[in-house]
DNA sequence: GCGGATCAG
DNA sequence: ATGGCTGATCCGC
């Protein structure tokens, strides 16, 4: 639907002039193709033209950009988002979430204002510069290029309430999303008809569809189908990667090379039945999936109902080729066939596109890109980049204030874009302008950064009701960490006041712990200057939350970092299978009380907390030792009062007093440990010119993909007791943790075991040796012809297969380059 | 290392 | 009346 002409037609006072120098900046220097920039493609973005600001009933256009409807989704096209952003609108105003809404589109707007200015300063001689370096960079990235691989992404369609329909007849022909009245988590394809979608809250839904049909959730359903699909993708690539619950990537060249060998008789065959009720097969659940003896098969047909209509049909066989789009196929038939749930997929040379492809045909359908350069490069070419993951809502408005809307301005545009953008920025742009992506899946880290727990409330503002809900967090935290066996070091608060104004205050500490108390301890702290720093006025909270980042494997610190607390003390006193899973319900007895007791660890150690504080209070009439002596209130909760075993029990006691549901704070967040690596240190050594504060985040979580591991086991345990079921992770943790063997993409030798800043240095070294200079003349004297980027970039784009193409290496090489080329000047 | 902001699922 | 939660990254200090 490129019939949004109008889309970023944004009204302001402030920037509307601007915009006319921004046009005429931009028109001066564009040449890269050796051809001015046609000005379709500026007027059709930078707006301006062919626009009738008459017909104003409050358009879409002309409502707060982050207020408007984000049809950016499968099944959310050619809707009328006029009248829906408007009920959306109508739904919000006066609102305290709409209030704070508007605060942040001002920032936006400053941002946007800033990045004119800076747009405006620019001259002709500085674009060129910079398209010259912006070249030499395509130059590298280009002979990167990697086409040999068959990267798939396949992605449940609209997920949880595909199971939801699943499971409940009903539910299937009406408009429905899965939630609560405070927030959605899906809908399904009827719902989003009406603009009904994942992150809105349900009673706004409502109002654009009064009939909606609004669902809780189950995770454990999601879960279990989740770990029925990853057994198919196991079969097609044991190293795929599970992003959340519902999607994947895959790398299927080993597959695809081994199949092709498949005689007819080794091919899986499937039994499944075609019913007239729809137009697409419909595959069966049967016992015996795959047979390979057809003679059986042909000598005892059978009869098989159809899921929909309830007919009987006669079974028939089904086989799949060996092309990545049969293996595909088969791979949605399995999955359909086991879940009764449908996948859509996308095949492509590498992850990015793959992501992209896989929304083209949903849902229930996939879509290929053919992994040639001229068919990678007219894809991009009109790509809009918004549908690449990591270019958000905030991105592409900034883009299309530079004229940049599809992959194909990303490369007429990339001298401005080199002078506006950060380094890393940059790269991941001109990276997606060109096409490219990861296209080695294990090369993503998969270790997590932090963790976190965090939830909204009816407002809290009377301080011991504040101390006693970090309290909660902090015990729920402490139990996270300590099942997953993990320590770390710095502790963040997270604050959002009744007017949704979100504040984080993050300290440090010297030693390791993932403690219950020691956790505590900081975080109490960090609330009460909070506190404090708001006198006399009260701070009048909606959310709080807590996060440990720094982290840290138990096993690696305890010798020296971890504080020998009572926690780990005691823990390998009592628990005698304790070495795993802490936070699991055991049997404990208190050295201190002599009592026995069914918790958690965490529970546990609270409960000697309690005892000794009791102790010590009754000793020495002086009970204080934690530093908020004013608050009894906190402290009073830790004593002995047996908040046994179930501490989850009594936050969703509290939680559903505050007016939401179990099952609408139940949710499926737990998202996995994402991205790769970034080799990149930070290579802003540089500073641009103006570049607004925040230069635009696209490539953020850029690759940001994950081993699929640890899935959220976190919140049934919360809720749905029963559910201790220790779920065997497939993957140790730590597969690939040696230190890599990098190839130097200067010299282009192994470089053994070396440090990220070693590898620095050597690459430093490199390039001071010249070699690289000549690759620089060389290349900026060929880009001063600037007559075919196209061309070349086909030309350039023979196999080179060998080339070793870590992505990250090159990033940093691409870094490094720019580093050389600034130290130059 | 900290705090704000953006993004995804 | 009701506007989530978890995790990651980037930027400018
Ligand atoms: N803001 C969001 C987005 C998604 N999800 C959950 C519910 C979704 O069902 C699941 C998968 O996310 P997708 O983005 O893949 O969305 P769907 O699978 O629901 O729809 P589709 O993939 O068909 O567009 O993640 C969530 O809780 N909150
Ligand atoms: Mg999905």
């Amino acid at each position: 639907m490129e019939a949004m002409s109008d889309k970023d037609q944004f009204q302001n006072e402030d920037y509307s002039s601007s915009d006319e120098e921004q046009w005429e900046a931009a028109h001066t220097n564009i040449f890269i193709e050796g051809k001015t920039c046609n000005k379709s493609i500026i007027s059709s973005s930078s707006g301006g033209q062919g626009l009738m600001p008459e017909k104003h009933g409050q358009k879409d256009s002309t409502i707060m950009n982050r207020m408007r409807l984000d049809d950016n989704k499968a099944g959310m096209q050619g809707l009328d988002r006029d009248r829906i952003s408007q009920v959306i609108l109508e739904a919000s105003k006066g609102s305290r979430f709409y209030e704070n809404e508007q605060r942040k589109e001002v920032q936006m707007q400053q941002r946007l204002s800033h990045q004119q200015d800076a747009l405006s300063k620019l001259t002709p001689t500085d674009i060129q510069e910079a398209e010259r370096e912006a070249f030499s960079l395509v130059e590298v990235l280009q002979a990167t290029r990697d086409l040999n691989r068959t990267i798939v992404h396949i992605d449940m369609d609209a997920f949880y309430a595909s199971v939801e329909m699943r499971d409940n007849t009903d539910l299937r022909s009406v408009p429905m999303a899965v939630g609560g009245m405070s927030m959605l988590s899906t809908s399904n394809y009827l719902a989003r008809r009406y603009g009904v979608r994942a992150g809105m809250p349900g009673f706004i839904a409502k109002k654009l569809c009064p009939e909606l049909v609004i669902v809780n959730t189950h995770f454990e359903k999601y879960r279990e189908v989740a770990a029925q699909v990853r057994e198919i993708f196991n079969e097609y690539d044991p190293g795929f990667c599970g992003m959340g619950l519902d999607e994947a990537y895959l790398d299927l060249t080993d597959h695809l090379e081994n199949r092709r060998l498949l005689t007819d008789k080794e091919k899986l065959t499937f039994v499944h039945a075609i019913c007239e009720c729809s137009t697409e097969t419909c595959p069966q659940d049967v016992a015996d999936k795959s047979r390979h003896d057809s003679a059986d098969r042909l000598a005892a047909p059978k009869q098989l109902q159809c899921e929909r209509c309830l007919k009987y049909k006669e079974e028939a066989p089904i086989t799949f080729g060996v092309s990545d789009e049969e293996a595909v196929k088969e791979m949605r038939f399995r999955i359909e066939q086991r879940t009764q749930l449908t996948a859509s997929a996308g095949i492509a040379p590498n992850t990015m596109l793959a992501k992209v492809c896989s929304d083209q045909n949903k849902p229930n359908g996939q879509y290929k890109l053919t992994a040639d350069v001229d068919s990678v490069m007219e894809f991009v070419h009109s790509l809009p980049i918004r549908k690449v993951s990591g270019i958000g809502k905030v991105s592409e408005r900034m883009l299309a204030d530079l004229g940049v809307t599809t992959g194909s301005h990303l490369i007429e545009k990339c001298g401005v874009l080199r002078l506006l953008h950060s380094q890393i920025s940059f790269e991941h742009l001109m990276r997606v302008g060109m096409g490219l992506g990861s296209t080695r899946l294990d090369s993503w880290g998969s270790e997590r950064k932090s963790m976190s727990v965090e939830r909204t409330f009816r407002e809290i503002h009377k301080p011991d009701d504040l101390y006693s809900k970090c309290e909660e967090l902090t015990i729920a935290l402490a139990d996270d960490l300590q099942e997953a066996r993990l320590v770390g070091k710095t502790i963040t608060v997270k604050l959002k006041t009744v007017n949704f104004k979100v504040t984080t205050r993050a300290r440090s500490i010297a030693s390791y712990t993932n403690s219950y108390r020691e956790i505590e301890a900081v975080a109490k702290d960090i609330l009460k200057s909070e506190i404090h720093s708001m006198r006399p006025d009260p701070l009048r909270l909606r959310l709080m939350g807590v996060r440990m980042s720094s982290l840290c494997d138990e096993s690696q610190v305890t010798a020296q970092g971890k504080q020998q607390t009572l926690t780990s003390l005691f823990a390998k006193t009592h628990s005698s299978a304790s070495q795993t899973r802490t936070a699991q319900v055991s049997t404990y007895t208190c050295p201190v009380c002599s009592s026995t007791l069914m918790l958690t660890l965490s529970g546990f150690n609270r409960h000697i907390d309690g005892c000794l504080q009791q102790k010590e209070v009754l000793a020495s009439e002086r009970g204080v030792t934690v530093d908020h002596s004013e608050d009894f209130s906190c402290m009073e909760s830790t004593t002995c009062a047996t908040r046994d075993a179930d501490s989850s029990l009594q936050s969703s006691a509290a939680y559903s007093a505050s007016g939401m549901s179990f099952e609408e704070s139940d949710r499926e967040n737990k998202t996995l440990p994402k991205k790769g690596t970034r080799l990149l240190e930070k290579s802003n050594s540089h500073t641009q010119p103006v570049k607004s504060s925040h230069a635009i985040g696209e490539e953020q979580q850029g690759n940001r993909l994950c081993k699929y591991e640890s899935q959220g086991e976190k919140q049934s345990r919360n809720f749905e007791k029963g559910s201790f079921t220790s779920t065997p992770k497939e993957r140790p943790l730590s597969d690939s943790a040696a230190p890599p063997v990098i190839m130097c993409p200067v010299c282009n030798k192994p470089q053994e075991g070396l440090s990220m800043a070693s590898m620095n240095k050597h690459i430093d070294e490199c390039l001071n040796t010249s070699t690289i200079k000549d690759l620089l003349c060389s290349t900026t004297s060929d880009s001063k012809k600037p007559e075919r980027k196209k061309p070349r970039l086909s030309l350039a784009g023979r196999k080179q297969k060998a080339i070793a193409n870590e992505p990250s290496v090159l990033q940093f090489f691409g870094g490094k380059l720019q580093q050389k080329n600034n130290n130059a000047n």
